[in-house]
DNA sequence: AATTAAGTTAGCTAAATTGCTAAATAGACT
DNA sequence: AGTCTATTTAGCAATTTAGCTAACTTAATT
């Protein structure tokens, strides 16, 4: 279960126009990030998800890239796994799903009258 | 469907303490916002929604939180309604919906394979 | 051992955000 | 008409955010 503050924390990391998209980019994995389409589909992953491949699809220096994705992974919305001296990231799927679980949660809530709703007869 | 900008405009909007505790006390309706539990139940809503009475749980002034709720409206995840000269306030049942799908979605597609993921045989 | 590659940290600036108070508006009620 | 209630707008200050370049660290490669 995710506390307030986690919750907070994930969505500020999505509510910059920069971080969502390279989540998107994260999330799309190689299709999106891939710049050189005449490497072996298998090499794509690693490709995909390094800082620098991420950095050259945006027009930001590479610092400031480096920075969104430490807030992500602060967030928990990202992973970021050293392999030699890369790093790769993929989408914390998990949090995905409690974030997912948490707004169904809302719904279902709302739709069995746990919440109140304001009527027109007021 | 909700547009990237209009997703980014949710996640902003939820992604600061004083929005997202509002927001809660909005989503709680009746319960949270009563401060006078002498009211008969079915009065509760009226006074649970409007502007003043959220205000007034908040260690802030009531201008801050009419242009958090502003703020709300605009990103869709309330509705805001006049009646005379008070605002009744409820959550947006709708985009609450539509942002679950969409991380629904998000978490279907990754477990499908159309997302890649990183796998540690790199 | 030196060089190259991949990321991070530090320090700066500009812009945006979040709070405030005071003043303005809109509508309801005497 | 005048007053009270509910809310918004304007304008200000403090803080945070988001970008940059330059410098540093770490690890791989030559």
């Amino acid at each position: 279960m995710l506390n307030m503050d986690k919750k907070i924390q994930i969505f500020k990391a999505l509510g910059n126009k920069t971080r969502f998209k390279i989540f998107q980019n994260i999330f799309m994995g190689g299709y999106a990030c891939c710049i050189d389409d005449t490497k072996p589909k298998d090499d794509l992953i690693a490709q995909a998800t390094c800082i620098s491949t991420i950095a050259e699809q945006f027009d930001f220096a590479l610092p400031t890239i480096s920075r969104h994705l430490k807030e992500m992974k602060d967030a928990d919305i990202i992973i970021m796994t050293k392999n030699k001296n890369k790093i790769y990231i993929e989408p914390n799927i998990e949090t995905m799903k409690e974030i997912a679980r948490c707004f169904e949660t809302l719904v279902k809530e709302y739709e069995d009258g746990i919440v109140y709703q304001y009527n027109n007869t007021n």
